[in-house]
DNA sequence: AATATTTGTAATGTAAATTGTTACAGATTA
DNA sequence: TAATCTGTAACAATTTACATTACAAATATT
């Protein structure tokens, strides 16, 4: 199992839109952050924007959170990037024989249990909400701040 | 995300075993059910053993569960195939800024909270054992039996 | 209105992972 | 010894992920 780097790149993106939110973040901008191509933030900003979870306005970077931060959890910019449907995440083998008692029932067998563990990793990550992770980061700055290692 | 072919192919096979204890399941007879390449379930084969989930033997075919069906979840299963490890399941971005306070801190930040999420995956699969699927697939056949789909 | 800036997106290239296939060595049983 | 099957290596084909270039469309500033 897989998850691509689209959703670690989602959150720092929506990170620093909601823990800076004078700084003008361009794509330009959270790309060197973020170590990659502007290309592929834009691809992840028009995620989010689809998803209602981003603002994005041409021209001048206008970029901000379309709800408030308490409202928006891991889950929603997950499934801002990648697809929370089951039969997406856990790949099926086809062509499975239908004349093997085994064969023919596999799927709608494998299927709910499936299901469950989807669900269950989307009620774990709907308990993280953006605002957590601002206030964790901050705290983190502040930690670091104490002990001096912020300009080191 | 997306999980390989291989679990639920893995799956198959261990159900086929637990459920028809008396037939000689080679990697011939389990790639016809399957649907695939019988190297594909050789290498299965490979992984399970290597989990100590099955025993098998050249020779003469005689594939064996390792240990009582009830003793066996979805989730050892899942480790024979796929990688347990959280930093392989979700995949970070590399590169990212060092002097950005996000990019600098997004990592150990997050890392939690994925850990969280592979932990809720662990316990889910963790509650079904081989011998759950095993009585749902007996209660399948015997549903469809009643209904006289079995023979087509 | 003209210009500069930035998002949106298509097109293309490249690398990595997955799956399929052939081939054959090694183990086991009869 | 012969037949059968697993274990693996090698390689091709396919798919997916990520990077990059290029340019159109939208927006704000002047």
């Amino acid at each position: 199992m897989r998850v691509s780097t689209q959703f670690s790149i989602a959150v720092h993106v929506m990170l620093m839109i909601a823990g800076f939110p004078d700084e003008k973040i361009t794509s330009e901008v959270a790309a060197e952050s973020a170590g990659c191509n502007p290309v592929i933030i834009r691809n992840v900003f028009a995620k989010l924007k689809n998803a209602n979870l981003l603002i994005t306005k041409s021209g001048k970077g206008k970029t901000t959170l379309a709800r408030p931060d308490t409202e928006i959890t891991l889950w929603d910019i997950y499934c801002a990037v990648e697809s929370e449907e089951t039969e997406e995440i856990f790949k099926f083998h086809q062509n499975t024989s239908q004349t093997c008692m085994v064969g023919s029932n596999i799927h709608s067998l494998l299927a709910p249990h499936f299901d469950s563990a989807v669900a269950a990793l989307k009620a774990d990550f709907s308990k993280v909400t953006l605002a957590d992770l601002k206030e964790e980061l901050y705290d983190t700055i502040r930690s670091k701040a104490s002990e001096g290692e912020v300009f080191g």
